[in-house]
RNA sequence: UCCCCAGUAGCUCAGUCGGUAGAGCAGAUGGCUGUUAACCAUCGAGUCCGCGGUUCGAGUCCGUGCUGGGGAGCCA
């Protein structure tokens, strides 16, 4: 028999005569002749009310039910005379699959994220992580849809990479040997021997092999695990975590905005427009500001202001900071929180930031004191976005990567990419969890990712 | 890595001046009831995070470690 999903017995227009459902009991209650089960299959956040009558030949059982335990019930779906639900099923047939003795942690009342996050195997069953994964799903799938509907292409960059990128963020090393007894030259690890012949790493970024993809298909873009070895201990960090990096061939940079703002926007749309009940959940119990914040990020511009203008900003702004900004400073997190959730109260992209501190590969301004480059600062997560227009002139990145002290052979096949049919390119990154912060009002990373690992957790 | 806060029943928490552990929820039993985190009664439930110290006596004070959280830095 046909296995339905609650999501859609819900949104039945009439009554039908046999159904099979399968999930989870969220709650039991007993009447004089019957019990009451709310089951839940994580199809949905609502629950299916199921009617159990002692008239059952395993009613004793079915009785002894508790939160968290799994049955499959078969039944007729009828109009409930109860009120706070259309439809209710009245069982004719209920197995019990999996029972969930007394110690089961998870209870019918809230419990806070921090006791969930030491159950993260069980969380996905409350209302809250169940809500939060299928949107999580949901807006992977609108990342797709967008790009496919702009004629972008996906590409697959490499997780194991033996640069280390833009040299900025730590790296997690990845070898075959055995550590205890790994060959040695000269009292150092000899790599040679190892498995790639050299010393190979977890990506910090696909940018750089997306560059050469988008010189190659015009638009690109990947959508992949991302990782830092940084000893982070914030709401805001991840080890390991999921990015969207977009790489457009001869996008400059206010093309590049243009596209980073559109997409932001759209996703936002997606995701209120097809999770509206799991959203709802939020709105009203993580974060009251949140439809507000969301609908004025889909409808206004977003501001958009030189790093200089911002300095300005911030040191006339008459407030007092705990760091003093000047030309050449980077943003503090206390200066960009001031921008977009006061000044402008809303997004911001901030652009053309000081040559000195930036990596190579970001286009230089005419100033020579600039460069082509932008983040977009969104109110309670901060920045979402940083992109830039990537320098296509050979000799101007040459130098660049001189003045850093890169070793060019090490990014021969990049700096090839500028002697043959250089063209001008932009693209930007889009730290995904960070993005479903921003969509459900979660204020920490370790809450939109299932097992999520940080310094010293890696439990799940 | 630095600064601050926390750790007590399966869960959420209280615990006064240092005097030997107590509520709600969950569970069990019984009652009531088309219920909505149902309700009422009864019962069981503890390495008070670990180690050391002060004290006649430590959940409480001191030191230290571990774990978790918040803020900062780094970034997405």
């Amino acid at each position: 028999m046909f296995r339905s999903k609650i999501n859609r017995l819900l949104k039945s227009e009439s009554p039908l005569d046999k159904v099979l459902v399968k999930g989870w009991i969220r709650t039991r209650r007993d009447s004089k002749s019957f019990s009451f089960i709310e089951l839940n299959d994580g199809s949905c956040l609502e629950n299916l009310q199921i009617i159990a009558s002692d008239t059952l030949e395993n009613y004793s059982q079915i009785k002894n039910l508790t939160t968290g335990a799994s049955i499959s019930v078969v039944g007729k779906m009828m109009e409930s005379p109860g009120k706070g639900q259309k439809w209710e099923l009245d069982a004719t047939d209920i197995h019990v699959l999996g029972l969930s003795p007394e110690n089961y942690p998870l209870q019918k009342k809230r419990h806070n994220d921090d006791f969930l996050r030491t159950i993260a195997h069980l969380r996905p069953r409350t209302n809250k992580y169940g809500a939060t994964f299928r949107i999580r799903s949901e807006l992977s799938f609108a990342i797709h849809k967008y790009f496919r509907e702009k004629d972008f292409y996906y590409v697959h960059t490499p997780i194991i990479t033996a640069s280390d990128c833009e040299g900025a963020g730590e790296m997690f090393n990845i070898t075959a040997f055995d550590l205890d007894n790994a060959p040695k030259v000269d009292g150092k690890t000899d790599f040679s021997m190892d498995f790639f012949g050299k010393e190979a790493k977890l990506t910090v970024s696909g940018q750089l092999s997306a560059e050469m993809l988008a010189l190659a298909l015009g638009n690109v873009y990947t959508f992949g695990p991302t990782f830092r070895a940084e000893n982070s201990n914030t709401r805001r960090h991840a080890a390991e975590f999921w990015m969207v990096e977009p790489e457009m061939a001869f996008y400059d940079l206010f093309e590049n905005m243009d596209l980073a703002e559109d997409f932001i926007k759209s996703l936002t749309s997606h995701i209120l427009s097809h999770c509206s009940n799991d959203i709802k959940l939020f709105a009203n119990f993580v974060d009251k500001n949140l439809l507000s914040r969301l609908e004025k990020t889909m409808t206004e511009r977003f501001a958009r202001i030189t790093y200089e203008d911002a300095v300005k900003i911030i040191n006339n702004s008459g407030r007092t900071f705990e760091y003093d900004l000047s030309f050449g400073k980077a943003l503090q997190a206390e200066h960009e929180r001031f921008l977009t959730e006061i000044y402008f109260g809303g997004p911001v992209i901030v652009y053309h930031y000081p040559k000195d501190n930036s990596p190579f590969y970001m286009r230089l301004n005419d100033d020579h004191r600039t460069v082509a480059n932008m983040d977009i600062l969104l109110p309670t997560v901060g920045e979402i976005i940083g992109g830039s227009q990537r320098e296509e002139r050979l000799d101007v990145l040459v130098s660049r990567m001189d003045e850093l002290g890169l070793n060019q052979q090490d990014y021969w096949w990049y700096v090839d990419s500028r002697k043959f049919g250089t063209a001008p390119h932009s693209g930007f990154g889009l730290g995904f969890e960070r993005m479903m912060m921003f969509l459900t009002g979660i204020s920490n990373i370790r809450d939109v990712i299932a097992f999520p690992r940080t310094p010293k957790n890696i439990e799940f």
